[in-house]
DNA sequence: CGATTTATGTAACGGACGATACACATCGAG
DNA sequence: CTCGATGTGTATCGTCCGTTACATAAATCG
């Protein structure tokens, strides 16, 4: 019992990793059908029956975003030895993976649909949750810290958190207009220059 | 020589206002001329008439955000005897600025539309530009605190400027997102606590 | 071989968009 | 008053949007 039906005549990987590149350049409320039928090689119908909606192949297209581009900046978390380490290493990540030649600048997730309201309701919520998700993965890395002895159980992980993350959220706008790898890299330097005075000693 | 024709039946102020409120809220794009006739209680050829077009309209609703909203945040920056001052009180009314109640939150200039591409040009340069105006002035306070002998002379202005407007930036999104003023506000002194080792001493 | 199932290409759907044509209302000038 | 000028309301323009109907092509199943 297998693929009953005319075979599928082109590679889905491939088709959705192009909606990708199109939807994290332009977001999702200024790509079009058409937009995306050109980037794809597709007629409507193709990307109707392979991915059920435009919303449906944008949210697959963020999965494939944070499968792809995500983990190379997240995995720093957890591998590095300390927390400083790990969110220096982060930050610096961030500002090369924002500046490839190859690829759009900034991220995904903080550009393509930065309004609440006016635009899909589905996607906003999404991308938002998503934003939020790296807010405590930060934290949690943070508490291990504690843990770890390598910061004092009085630092205030909610707000040291906060900051980091709104560095890294910044950088996708600076990145968009245009900053250079050289000055994101010395804004992730900058970020990390409080550190002493942002955790309590061990 | 005085206003010939039938006179203008409302309030153009205001009316610009509520468009202001409107294109801040939902941003460019997501803004229909349908969102604008009902929020402005007007018609379209009355919008048309008197402010040209969408994107006209939106440069003036723009115009008007950074002088009624904009000022009250910049205005520190040359009010205030130092830089480190200077800077702080403006991250800190920036925090204030962004989780007002009745207004949307976070900055119109930095939501309104992040997309380079695929919306519309002329506003989407605009934006651009005012963004990077404002790391203009950042920098321009710094080289004066080093001409006031505040800070060194081989501070990376540049780079500190970039980064202060980079967590400006960044609270934006977060506030967005839901932040609370009290977390805005953590996220300016976060952003000021590495302030000793981002200028070189006096 | 049909019969069935699935994919593709063409062509078009209803609806929303930004923007206007046109008739009418309301003003100042003479 | 009449005349020219300008604002307003209705009703609509052409275009693009996301989506789909329909006929046809290409595979498996019996």
């Amino acid at each position: 019992m297998n693929a009953r039906g005319r075979p599928r005549g082109f590679d889905r990987e491939e088709a959705l990793k192009r909606a990708m590149n199109i939807f994290w350049r332009r977001g999702f409320d200024n790509t079009s059908i058409s937009d995306l039928t050109d980037a794809m090689g597709l007629n409507p119908p193709s990307i109707y029956a392979a991915f059920g909606s435009k919303e449906q192949l944008f949210l697959e297209a963020l999965d494939l975003y944070s499968q792809t581009n995500g983990d190379g900046i997240w995995d720093y978390l957890e591998s590095a030895n300390t927390a400083h380490q790990a969110i220096w290493m982060l930050l610096r990540a961030t500002a090369e993976n924002y500046t490839r030649g190859t690829s759009p600048r900034g991220c995904m997730i903080v550009l393509s649909a930065p309004q609440m309201e006016g635009g899909n309701a589905t996607v906003c919520e999404e991308l938002k949750e998503r934003r939020q998700q790296n807010v405590s993965l930060l934290q949690r890395r943070l508490e291990r810290a504690i843990v770890e002895r390598e910061i004092g159980r009085e630092t205030d992980c909610t707000s040291v958190a906060a900051y980091f993350t709104c560095v890294q959220h910044g950088m996708s706008i600076q990145a968009r207009d245009g900053a250079s790898r050289e000055t994101l890299l010395a804004i992730a330097d900058s970020a990390m220059a409080g550190w002493g005075a942002l955790v309590s000693p061990a």
